[in-house]
DNA sequence: TATGAATGAGTTTTCATTCAT
DNA sequence: GATGAATGAAAACTCATTCAT
């Protein structure tokens, strides 16, 4: 799956250049997390291993390792959908897991930081568009299994489940890692349970909504 | 309700001083959003219409600046608890306002983009202890007479009504506006309803877990 | 005269603003011609006596400098014409010390170091539009005034002598001091009398195309 | 011709190697005069064509990639002059088409961005010496010869020409193409003419003073 | 008290040069 | 020989902070 997911992006670069141009990437995303992302692109470099000049042969500026790192996160975003559609036995319980999962990645830890014409460049970058449909696609199906089982309310669309994905990835660090998520989390589900409760306001929304609303970026 | 939430702000100065320094965070918190929390502390004057000068007089550094933004923002969530607690008729419908209501306050926007250090440091300034009690009042009133009316689910406490809170507040702002926010609160709203779904793992978390985890900061 | 030239920069300053504002001007002029346009700007900041900040303060990047200098370089010319008109006896010897003393300035040294956009952009920016008028009506008289007192041959127009100012301007700076320079201003003079070889080609250059063509800039 | 002149510069490369070489000065001359002499080497590589490795390989420093295009230059003004002198039916007729014909050349536009002290050390390297004294040699004969004819005055020397020559190369690009030049030019002339205006100061310049002043480099 | 000029440390960014492939 | 990746020194530039006016 990781390989999967490296194959996508840039290549046909020499091995050695290749793996520089990673373990940039790996020492951005830590430091965006621990520091801002404001952190002096030198000591990126530093925790790289490499010069400073290499780390700007590569990203012209903060924006493209930025989005380097984006895209990154929303590779394993798709590959928790994926994973979780394919290995657990129903779509409910897919769905739960997927939710539950979202928390771990931190992805919006990230996206948080951004100003906001900043982040919607990025959003706009046609770089994510196939990424970003692989998790659409996998949302789609799992919610319409789900209600064809009977499980998953009805009037909800894809996009709704987009929305609540949204609200786990952007919850504070000081939360994620705690058990009180988890109660948060079964709260929704129990909200999204077929048969439960008054009917939502508005129409289901649909996977095109969700376009516009998915996180990260 | 704005006058009482000035009076408990730093009192004693001059009026124009006064002014002056009500200028200055509300040209903070309006940069602050737009551009990020790393705006020049110049443009913030500039934007006040007074100069750099004038604001380090007030505020000897950033993190002051961004304290007393924070505070600003805890009141407007305690007036909104206040608020709907006192006038709503019943306790539950009085919750149902007071979360849709956090949405608009748009008060994670600023937080997520501190760095955990920074973001630590002020939660720990004792500056909010007593704003942030008084949320924390009202928010255990209206739980606890939610569940006596057999309104709200009798397994989950302040503290996790609390945590649907900081979801919303941390709601990121391209979705802060939307019409689909509505519905992922009623999806949570129906999850906490008395007699739905399954119950959740661990205990009802209390205010004092609350504490740990309210946000803004 | 030095006085009137300052008038016509920039004012409004503090009078220390002024004063280092003036420092730096001159600074960088020595320097470019000493070390080429492309010295560091931390060192003409050293010798200006001022801190790096301070000339970023006043010139936002390398061209603001660039112009700074050239407006003073023009300044210098438009004092050389309009003494030269002044002090002379006759229209003649105005156009000839005028001539002789364009080789002093040193202008050309700067202009011929730009590359060709960034010379356009010095060029076509208005705040020299007024100065250069200056030189352009001091030629004018004088070129009219000498034909008319029968000195100077009648085929030629400002335009013309204004090229011949530019070749000074643009004499190199190896050359600039010699006695040869001299001798072949005299020649270029020689051309210039009435009554002497043959009919140029073309018509004789007026103000307007001057304009198009005088240096620095 | 071209082929006489490439047989001057370095040899013994092989075939490949030697077409790589000149690709480099070609686009080193290009961007010296379209973008300064300060052109990140990669971009002259870049180009040409080649990696930066191979710039590196035959021009150690940048220096050496200006003395070649220097270098080239000399040999266009020796054709100039050389061409002239053969195909002109009279020495006069062959001074006034070297002196307009210099003009096209555009060598001062590329020495004038020269700092001084690199002027200089570019002067003094050897490899100019040889083909400088072929334009020497031309000058000398067509000045001599037009003075014997009685078409060029006789107080000035084959140096005096050089001077004016060098007014010629240095014209800023902006004046270069234009009509007026032409009028200049023949200003120039009709003051070389025999029999015209006053004696000009001081002595002849001889080929000697010519040899301290000659352009490029 | 208010102002904004000056400062320089800290970052960003570029590019000449080296060297492994 | 050719290539282009890596490097880091040097230059550009920003902005928090101080202080004279």
């Amino acid at each position: 799956m990781a390989k999967a997911t490296n194959q996508q992006e840039p290549t046909g670069l020499r091995a050695d250049a290749r793996r520089n141009r990673d373990l940039i990437v790996v020492a951005a995303r830590e430091l965006f997390l621990e520091q801002g992302i404001d952190v002096p692109l030198d000591e990126v470099a530093r925790r790289a291993g490499v010069g400073i000049g290499t780390l700007y042969r590569r990203f012209p500026d903060r924006e493209a390792l930025l989005r380097a790192v984006g895209e990154e996160n929303l590779h394993h975003l798709a590959d928790l959908a994926q994973t979780a559609q394919r290995e657990e036995p129903d779509a409910w319980h897919a769905l739960c897991r997927f939710l539950r999962g979202c928390v771990k990645l931190r992805m919006g830890e990230l996206s948080a930081k951004l100003d906001p014409h900043l982040h919607q460049r990025l959003r706009a970058g046609h770089d994510l568009h196939e990424i970003r449909q692989q998790v659409i696609d996998a949302l789609l199906g799992m919610t319409e299994q789900a209600q064809a089982d009977g499980a998953l309310r009805g009037d909800v669309g894809p996009g709704d489940i987009a929305m609540l994905m949204t609200l786990h990835i952007y919850l504070p660090a000081n939360m994620a890692g705690g058990p009180a998520v988890a109660r948060v989390t079964e709260i929704m589900l129990n909200g999204l349970r077929a048969g439960v409760g008054s009917p939502l306001p508005g129409e289901a929304l649909t996977g095109d909504d969700l376009r516009r609303y998915t996180a990260m970026e």
